[in-house]
DNA sequence: GTTAAATAAATAAACGTTCATTTATTTTTT
DNA sequence: AAAAAATAAATGAACGTTTATTTATTTAAC
């Protein structure tokens, strides 16, 4: 059998393409030829890679979502104290957001709109494990307010999402006071 | 019908469909000819009362945009003590929120897309002014930390749209215990 | 009877996807 | 180790469908 690899590059300069348009032009003004152009492919290979478009995107939602958590955890130790090792999963997401901000643009667009389909939402739920675990144990020790990991993450860790917005669209510029503000605003809001 | 003019009942059907049906298909899946149905009206009708469907999105998000800020400055007292000011215009939103469920799901679909334009965005922006003037107004008298506004409302009000989408997803329930809790969070984390 | 409102039907453009074919790589034969 | 055969990857062009929008026509108020 003649077995041949389909190139990495190729699947990975669509999955780009995808998130750059799509962050610029929203999902309904991102048609497969766009992309394909955009990745110097023919319409035809996509379809080597992905099933069709709905699939393109769930899994670049997938795969950025996974990005994400990665990113988040990396280096983390879940033996710290709880409030140092908080401190260091925050920081690692807001520096995600303001480093990797397409993709976080991305996921933002993803989580607010039905562009992707439940089952894959699902999926890129399950990775934030560690965060609920760490929650939980500030819990036990009573540190950390009751309150269930929805709001906790309400108010701890999304507000990052709308700081992000607004520096993309030019109203703040996100610098070293403001992100350290903005720890203290999520740490007082979860602290006991 | 007693009156054949321009039926405001129809604009309103329409704008209620584009709601109805961008909430739960996303944009990209609405065409006009579903909205139309959805109405009860010819496709045609549609650009009678809207130059296109750009133009339908826009006014559609201009005016929901509108209906929130009414609906969370109505009966406020700007006079009142700033806590109090505050607490008042928090629940307000909070009550639009869940109340009008649908409402706010496709502002957040909106604000977190590109699929309207920056000049019905900037246009939306405006109706928030109460409540910056609060702020600014708190901050004189030293009682709310010297943030931004945006990062001000990225923690005091923007948590409540991760707790809706929350709730519409069937994650969570949002009973008095958890809005008062919400409340006093975001009253946390931006007081002095 | 005139005019404005509403529509069904029509249309051109755009879309996602498939098809027929070519190109590139691997396997088999000699 | 070369040549031939087989197969995988890639493509441009084409398909059928759907789309937003326009048109020509009908309907209903005054």
């Amino acid at each position: 059998m003649a077995k041949l690899q389909k190139s990495i590059d190729k699947r990975n300069a669509l999955v780009k393409a995808t998130i750059d348009l799509v962050n610029n032009n929203g999902f309904h003004a991102t048609p497969m030829s766009k992309i394909a152009k955009m990745a110097n492919v023919s319409p035809a290979t996509i379809y080597l890679y992905f099933e069709n478009k709905q699939d393109l995107v769930n899994q670049t939602y997938i795969e950025v979502k996974s990005e994400y958590t990665k990113y988040a955890f990396n280096g983390y130790n879940a033996n710290a104290p709880i409030k140092e090792a908080f401190k260091y999963i925050w920081n690692r997401i807001a520096d995600f957001k303001l480093k990797q901000c397409d993709h976080a643009l991305f996921l933002a667009q993803c989580d607010n709109t039905p562009i992707i389909d439940e089952a894959s939402r699902q999926e890129g739920i399950k990775h934030l494990q560690p965060l609920l675990d760490l929650w939980a144990k500030g819990k036990a020790e009573g540190i950390i307010k009751p309150y269930s990991d929805y709001i906790l993450y309400a108010y701890a860790i999304n507000p990052l999402a709308f700081l992000m917005l607004s520096q993309k669209r030019g109203a703040i510029t996100l610098d070293d006071t403001l992100i350290k503000n903005a720890f203290e605003a999520a740490w007082n809001s979860i602290k006991k």
